[in-house]
Formats: C-alpha cells, sequence, structure tokens
DNA sequence: AGTATGACGGTTT
DNA sequence: AAAACCGCCATAC
C-alpha cells in the first residue's frame, strides 16, 4: 500500500500541485502537461492514491477538471468544494469555477 | 506478465 | 448542446 512514489511522476505532480497558491485551482490535464505531457487521468489517479496515504500536505482540492469542476463523485466531492470556497473560490450556481478567474497561471 | 480501470481530455455521434 | 467513445499512461489485481 501507500503506493510508494519515489522520483516518479507521483513525486513530480505531487509538488507541482504544493506550488498552487491559495484561492487558484488548476486542472489535470494542466499538471499532465507541466510535468511531462502525461494524461490527465495519470494525475487524477496520482491524487487518488494521495488521499490514501495522506502522508503530504498537497493541496489536491485545487484541482479540478478541465470543465471548471469537481470531477469526484463520493463525498470527497462536497469537502472539495468547501474547501475551495473556503479560500475564496466563488462556485457558479452550476457548480462550477470560472477558470479564466481562479485558474492559476503558470 | 497481462488485464482492467481510473479524480481527464478531445473528438465524434 | 449533450452524450458517448476512444485515447493517454500509470497503478492495482
Amino acid at each position: 500500500m501507500k503506493t510508494e512514489h519515489n522520483s516518479t511522476l507521483h513525486q513530480r505532480i505531487f509538488d507541482l500541485v504544493e506550488a498552487i497558491p491559495a484561492g487558484k485551482v488548476t486542472t489535470y490535464g494542466q499538471i499532465g502537461g507541466i510535468v511531462g505531457g502525461c494524461s490527465g487521468r495519470i494525475v487524477g489517479f496520482a491524487l487518488a492514491s494521495l488521499r490514501y496515504t495522506e502522508n503530504r500536505q498537497v493541496p489536491w482540492q485545487r484541482v479540478i477538471n478541465r470543465q471548471g469542476k469537481i470531477s469526484l463523485t463520493g463525498p470527497d466531492a462536497a469537502l472539495q468544494r468547501a474547501l475551495l470556497e473556503d479560500e475564496g473560490v466563488r462556485f457558479s450556481a452550476e457548480g462550477v469555477i470560472d477558470l479564466a478567474e481562479f485558474g492559476w497561471k503558470t
């Protein structure tokens, strides 16, 4: 378990996500492109294993999909939204975030 | 070692 | 415009 991540895409993704400033959000595809052009799926999977281990303080909440919405399915989705709203991110009535406004600029 | 799947993204139907 | 499909790469079984 723990999905040992040593010097892998995981490590790089975590480092990048930690660099996201509060109140800003990023997309899986964006991160994937920065770390090495990997598909957003890889980023999502990396973060998915992250919440399992929780051995890292990665603000996975600031990572959303290209639609500016939360891709999670379970109760984690509500948690993510709550965390983002707490950081100042405004959600639309549809639960969509304005990436043009809150999108993290590299 | 091979198969199945996943917190996505872009294209096609 | 919305839904479905395929494709990308890594992790899990």
